[in-house]
DNA sequence: GACATTTATTTGCATGTGCAACTATTTGCT
DNA sequence: AGCAAATAGTTGCACATGCAAATAAATGTC
């Protein structure tokens, strides 16, 4: 019904490639957490939340420093862990020393859900991520990935898989999509 | 406090660029639905679905192959159209040999708000993105997501950046992330 | 041609999220 | 010490989403 149609991404090969991670994206979360939720694992979310406090320096981390290393709002990661709390995953405490902040750790079912998740969350990333890679493209992909990060990540992000290291002072916002 | 810490995920290569693949595209989505807002134009996931639209063959899809291609649920995508065509961006017009199905177009506005958008989303891309990788880079990252989308993707995503098709048959749900 | 079945879409309900406002606590200034 | 400003976290509200049920229309069966 009409002359040639689309033709709004320019299409260069860079637009292709962020079109294409972006579909990729949606669909191998989608697959993923379909799998952990058959399995009757705790969700691609609240998994990223325990390892995330997992991995921190300590196993603890601050209540906002946990929302930054998740990109989650502050409201978001606030209601986020009082459930994960409620479901006996994860200790919130009162700091001492400063009143203001909570410090999240994780129990031992915490650790144990999060074991457990990773048995079934492992091979799931393996059949919708990771088999259609070499070990030389992961690589690759890898270090792309890390130096953007490098470039737009925020202090939290920083020491992504090298050391965490929790301590950054400044941080603001969170932007939602819709 | 404790002993040598986190050692979950095995740090396989593959398992680094899965990991830092979920937070490139958490960060540089946040950021770009951010500076499409700020600008004032429909927001992230609206231009999905309009560019999608816009690329269909005939420029229309029924509402089921459009929650197909955006990877959203038929009652999300129903309520997003539903906004959409309040704002006069989308026009649903009930299909004249099958009176179940409704068939989707941009209007004027519609194609104008997609060509708005795509002015500052570009930019967004390229600083957020598309600027850290070299053309080969964008090239293989793009051969590799392809070949994934081609095994993990159903028809509504096989000809994607190559001739969008739009006549697939058969397809159902649609899994939630938490 | 009437009736069960299947298909396309929308609505009821529960849930998760962000923003803005609120509370509690600490810090800085005098 | 006293009080304004900053900081950490939670809560009210609005809204987007998915699942399951409801609706509407087509198709198959007898």
């Amino acid at each position: 019904m009409n002359p040639p149609a689309s033709n709004f991404p320019d299409k260069l090969p860079q637009q292709v490639a962020w079109r294409l991670f972006l579909t990729v994206h949606a669909l191998t979360c989608q697959k993923i957490d379909e799998g952990l939720q058959a399995e009757g694992c705790i969700s691609f979310g609240d998994y990223d939340v325990l390892l995330t406090v997992n991995e921190a320096t300590n196993e603890t981390m601050t209540m906002g420093e946990l929302a930054d290393a998740v990109l989650l709002s502050k409201s978001g990661m606030s209601r986020r862990a009082a459930r994960l709390a409620e479901r006996g995953l994860l200790l919130r405490k009162q700091s001492r020393s400063d009143g203001r902040v909570f410090q999240v750790s994780l129990s031992a079912a915490g650790r144990r859900a999060l074991n457990q998740a990773w048995k079934t969350y492992r091979p799931l990333i393996e059949q919708n991520f990771v088999q259609y890679l070499t070990e030389e493209e992961a690589e690759q992909m890898g270090k792309i990935y890390q130096r953007v990060l490098d470039q737009i990540g925020g202090e939290a992000h920083r020491g992504l898989l090298e050391a965490r290291v929790t301590d950054a002072p400044k941080k603001k916002k969170r932007g939602g999509a819709a």
